[in-house]
DNA sequence: TCTTAGCACTCTCGGCGTGAGAGTGCTAAC
DNA sequence: GTTAGCACTCTCACGCCGAGAGTGCTAAGA
């Protein structure tokens, strides 16, 4: 473990680094913060934390600068997070309370903010459809050659989807066809329902069918594409792109191009946006992806009805404010996951009225 | 109007200056185009077309590059556009026709292919979807306090969106708004379906029912809201932002932040995507944004049913490979243009799909 | 033994001058 | 009207130099 006064000599690099971007020296960090021993002392420390892998030196006779493990260590130990300030909170707390109920504008927005405040790349996972257990399938008929399949989930969230039918398709068709899903789907939680699973029950189906109508195999088809793709493919927002240009560790366009990159790549946002509940920090080599060793990416996750659906985080150097962002996102959640939370109380609501009304037909 | 051998000198320079990005001079000029005429003619000649405002020198004693002026006159007279290599249309030609239905994923695809074929950004603003004349307005029960809106227009397109009902509403209800509707809005042009309109609606529509089910205001709110978003916004894709970087007129970070900037404001984006049906080229100073000043935008539109309904875009520096890109953007508009008409014609599709999660307690 | 002052040393960075290279404009001859 | 020749200009890469910042080491002090 490190002395006390190492660990405040390590502090006050980082601070000093992620205010001003400069190595920083032993006399500066004397004259800044007072750590009450000489330079010479400082300097001795620093030294010794360079040896144990804390701080690195960009080449002799140049300040210090944090190395990996010593901002690792900084965000363990060392760092104190204090509330957003007021005007910050304010900012934010007014998207998600302008009633906006539209997740795709919602969520936007909220990725707009996040790059704003923090002025680094914000990026925005939204909230993913496929937790909750399939209730019913219905294949509701609308025209005469179109009708609506409708997916209901135990928390009662809803996919839909337009099918225009093929000829011979007839009322009778539908109600057997979302009866035998049903019979076979229920009960079952979204995200087991792959491609695997249904292309058992498309086989099975088939076989039933072949001898009545092949014309519905067709519809059968679709439907069972609909389902396999979970319903609607979870998008990802980013924004503050250009912030990163901002920063000098970003000067080198081999660097941003790189990251530019990654950002057209949803499956690898996908694969970095993976994440545990709560606040959670990758610096630097910690992370997988070649394309961000060199950044730091902090996330944190907002909730619907109490569970994890989805994914904030900010992407920036590793020479971050770390508390800032931490509190941020930590805000940021908190917000959306009440405002998630405000929308499906209010139907909750209106359908708890229906439900006593409906005990007494009118 | 210039002589003709201005016009080849001209042509020259311009297509010299797109490959090798460095100002030309007379001498190379002399020795890789053969001109017929000596490096000294060629001179007199740049200097004739720089005072007429077709080429400019970065200063005296480097070559000349081509003015705005100069690329002008080179795409309306000079150029000529070779059909796309073979190679290229393949791989074009490969996204619509694999049979991708949903619409989000195509135009995510082609905006991808279309910047990794220019190696420039690449623009695509997703089909509108207020063309066409509102037919019928329906509200399907489908639970007990749930319906769906679904909204056909004469050529068949289908928005649909889930409603959570409020209590005391009976199916003669939504039968009566769906007709109410239907009544004084079927015959218009999606387009004129505007809040306005629907203000007048609603407070129409408040005063009949006042009396009986105040309830079923609420459900009319949503309805017209919802009316009144025209459909789902219109999303734009882009991508290749990376590849401005390799291009040496961006090397100043300030140009590829405003750049950058531009590319997150949505807004922006509508204007400059708001283009004339066919293919246009606005070239630097003719462009109205001034963040895309140093750029030349090349778009093109897309047909569904023959009407053009969506743009392609190509951003680029001023010293982009006209040529290239305009076929490039063509064949791309032709092929999206073809599948979406095939997924019409054939019928056999899924056209919409709807996004909501309307919610319930369990 | 720990801390501190002093000092020589190292490394980067910006400014400056220089010369090569590329290109021009002008003039005079064809 | 075209071309060769030539003097001139401007940029850019290179190398040099000195200022500045910071270090490591040593020796003296607490």
């Amino acid at each position: 473990m490190l002395s006390e006064r190492k660990q405040k000599v390590l502090e006050a690099v980082v601070r000093e680094y992620i205010s001003t971007a400069e190595p920083v020296g032993s006399r500066t960090l004397f004259r800044r913060h007072n750590l009450g021993v000489s330079s010479a002392t400082i300097r001795n420390e620093m030294a010794d934390l360079e040896e144990m892998g804390y701080l690195e030196q960009p080449h002799t006779s140049a300040g210090r600068i944090p190395s990996d493990l010593g901002y690792r260590f900084y965000v363990d130990n060392l760092m104190q997070t204090d509330p957003l300030p007021k005007g910050e909170q304010e900012l934010l707390r007014q998207v998600p309370a302008s009633g906006i109920t539209e997740t795709d504008i919602l969520l936007s927005q909220v990725s707009r903010l996040l790059s704003q405040v923090s002025n680094y790349i914000s990026l925005v996972l939204g909230p993913r459809a496929d937790r909750g257990v399939l209730r019913t399938l219905k294949l509701v008929p609308i025209e005469e050659h179109v009708a609506m399949a409708v997916l209901f989930t135990d928390r009662g969230k809803v996919e839909s989807r337009v099918l225009v039918l093929p000829p011979q398709v007839e009322p009778e068709d539908l109600e057997g066809l979302a009866r035998y899903f049903t019979r076979r789907l229920a009960g079952r939680p979204l995200e087991e329902i792959t491609g695997e699973l249904l292309g058992v029950l498309y086989a099975e189906l088939l076989e039933d069918y072949r001898a009545k109508r092949a014309r519905l195999g067709e519809l059968a088809q679709a439907l069972v594409n609909w389902l396999a793709s979970g319903g609607r493919p979870v998008r990802i927002y980013t924004g503050g792109t250009q912030n990163i240009l901002r920063q000098p560790e970003f000067q080198d366009l081999e660097k941003v191009r790189r990251l530019l990159a990654l950002l057209e790549e949803e499956e690898l946002l996908y694969k970095l946006l993976e994440r545990e509940p709560g606040v959670t920090v990758t610096i630097g080599q910690e992370n997988e992806l070649p394309a961000v060793r060199e950044c730091t990416v902090v996330t944190s996750t907002y909730c619907m009805d109490g569970e994890p659906v989805g994914v904030l985080a900010i992407l920036g150097p590793t020479r971050m404010d770390y508390a800032h962002v931490i509190s941020l996102l930590e805000y940021m959640a908190d917000c959306l996951s009440e405002a998630f939370s405000n929308i499906s109380a209010r139907h909750a609501m209106v359908i708890q009225k229906t439900k006593t009304a409906a005990k007494k037909p009118v």
